[in-house]
DNA sequence: TATAATTTTGAAAACGTTTGCAAAGAGGTC
DNA sequence: GACCTCTTTGCAAACGTTTTCAAAATTATA
């Protein structure tokens, strides 16, 4: 059977305000009852009830993560820094899914809210903004993405370096075809990747061509689809930058069966570098993404908004780095 | 602001028993009080307070999942699963990592059972059994692994199946020396593929040659080890066995360092069916765990555990499947 | 030793629900 | 219209805590 402070109080002969007291402030309580207390928590292995905590006001311990897919191989390590945060602060994490939707994400954020989490961290939406009018005050940080509202925190990663990392790699290698396959600019992460490129290109003074561009989404399929059209365009081109790993694989596969060999005849770089990336073959030249310290961070952050330490808007972008390993060499390399 | 039950009973010019009442069974309230109600709670956009009704001892419609790690390619579908399976019923669930720890384990079991969880999904470990001795009468089930417990429900996958689909293939493919690269025999998943192995390799007449065994870790890293340890033996071999698709990336690389073409010179048949496996270069030919209907599965028993439904202990074992792709051809084949 | 100041303790209210019980109301039957 | 039955309603207790407030115990001061 499950205990109760009431029998703790009783087995020490205390009154259960006592038994509270030493649970909590341990305030002004005699050394003696406190032991007393101690021990009878011990004998009758109590574990406080954390419903009736909240009930009172207490905080529950709980947060809330609200991501597209635990199945895009991009946020386990993300949703693995916001656990190992959270675990070691003793709180417990809801994992949802929303698949991108909206109203999903609407709709489970309002369940959480009901089950009394403390904060929530959430890769936003356009339809975000909509149903957060009414909590402002509520602890929340956006991760990986964030939509235009300046009184609402995120951590996320500089897009903005991660393609610069990339162009200049490329660019040294001497490369000045360099094709983009990304997503359709529906993320604040795509745009920057996007923006960056065309950004870039113009740094780098590379004329910058539209056949280069094609958009699809983060998937495999997708890269297969791009990788194709890109072909069918028969432009010139001596590199890829991918969106994404996932679209990196399909376009080396589709490369592949068309007889074109990575790195020799095209270089590609990838974006993310998820796990697999380092198992392909060839092995992924990508830009790491630091996906565990983006959950980490943003745990810390939203830990301290609830605990009130430190309640201020941040917004906050990692540096990502570049990971060369075997889908890039020398334009015109002949060896291997 | 946030309205409570009593909110809603003044707007309503009611008692705040006849809200709960319409807001629970609905019986016995009139067609005309139950409308003013509901539009009461409408109008103040009332949503229940969860920690309340968990505290008169309703559901918390929570439920607990323990994983060893969500960064392992091999859960992330398998938590979709019980994910969907629980949203849909109105559940959300805590995700925890234990890193196959029993202490972290147990710990985070216990904190679960303080939030109040209706039910507990675990991979389990061989520390299991400890701590569930106390609770037995709590939902509770197992998923991809099980220990010796009669009393203890558990969903996984049928490996003596999966094995002899490899098995099977590869011998009809005319490969006769088949090694044998997997897991230590921790878990009942690699008891039982290896097992499974010994057996059929007997089944199929092929005599077998402990040098053609190797054990290790489920990672591409072990998967590295374990086909250098096979090669430095100079044991003929024209197929691999691997205990899961990680392993089988790793040999595939060793594999391919050394010369050794996949498949026209071995035969490569990997364990899982990770997304992955259809990315690599080759695609992986390999045994497909259908992880997320263990999930799916698991998620519905329980459910039917906490709602009295049915509360009997089930032992459920899915058959897996061949997936048949690149790593894999007729021993002696020239073409490709 | 008496009194004041301080510390320690317990009784009880409160958090937002659900639910047993009794009161009130509605509908039949004679 | 009086009585009975059945349905609908509200009051109040309970769930397991925290916390305010006042009472009791202890210590310090004169």
């Amino acid at each position: 059977m499950v205990k109760s402070i009431k029998d703790v109080a009783k087995a020490a002969g205390v009154s259960i305000s006592t038994v509270s007291r030493v649970l909590n402030d341990s305030q002004g309580v005699r050394e003696e009852l406190r032991q007393k207390v101690l021990d009878a928590v011990q004998n009758l292995n109590y574990h406080s009830n954390a419903i009736a905590r909240a009930l009172k006001g207490m905080p529950m311990k709980t947060l809330g993560l609200l991501i597209p897919s635990i199945e895009n191989p991009f946020f386990p390590s993300m949703v693995r820094g916001v656990q190992d945060e959270a675990h070691r602060n003793g709180y417990t994490v809801f994992l949802c899914n929303t698949d991108g939707s909206g109203i999903v994400e609407e709709t489970q954020f309002k369940l959480l809210l009901n089950k009394k989490v403390d904060g929530v961290i959430l890769v936003a939406s356009k339809h975000t903004p909509k149903y957060l009018k009414d909590n402002l005050d509520f602890p929340l940080i956006m991760i990986d993405r964030y939509v235009d509202s300046p009184n609402l925190s995120y951590v996320t990663v500089d897009h903005a370096i991660g393609v610069k990392l990339a162009l200049d790699h490329l660019y040294s290698l001497g490369h000045r075809n360099i094709a983009f396959l990304g997503s359709k600019l529906v993320s604040s992460g795509a745009r920057e990747r996007f923006q960056s490129y065309k950004r870039y290109m113009y740094d780098l003074k590379i004329n910058f061509d539209e056949s280069l561009l094609v958009f699809g989404d983060y998937t495999y399929e997708s890269g297969i689809k791009m990788a194709e059209e890109l072909l069918k365009r028969k432009v010139k081109f001596d590199a890829i930058l991918c969106g994404n790993d996932l679209i990196a694989f399909g376009v080396i596969e589709v490369l592949k069966r068309n007889g074109i060999n990575v790195p020799k005849d095209v270089s590609i770089v990838g974006y993310d570098d998820i796990s697999f990336s380092s198992y392909h073959t060839p092995k992924l030249t990508t830009v790491h993404q630091p996906t565990y310290e983006v959950g980490q961070m943003s745990t810390k952050i939203i830990l301290d908004m609830i605990s009130g330490v430190d309640k201020r808007i941040k917004h906050i972008k990692i540096e990502p780095s570049l990971v060369i390993r075997e889908t890039t060499c020398r334009v015109g390399s002949v060896d291997k």
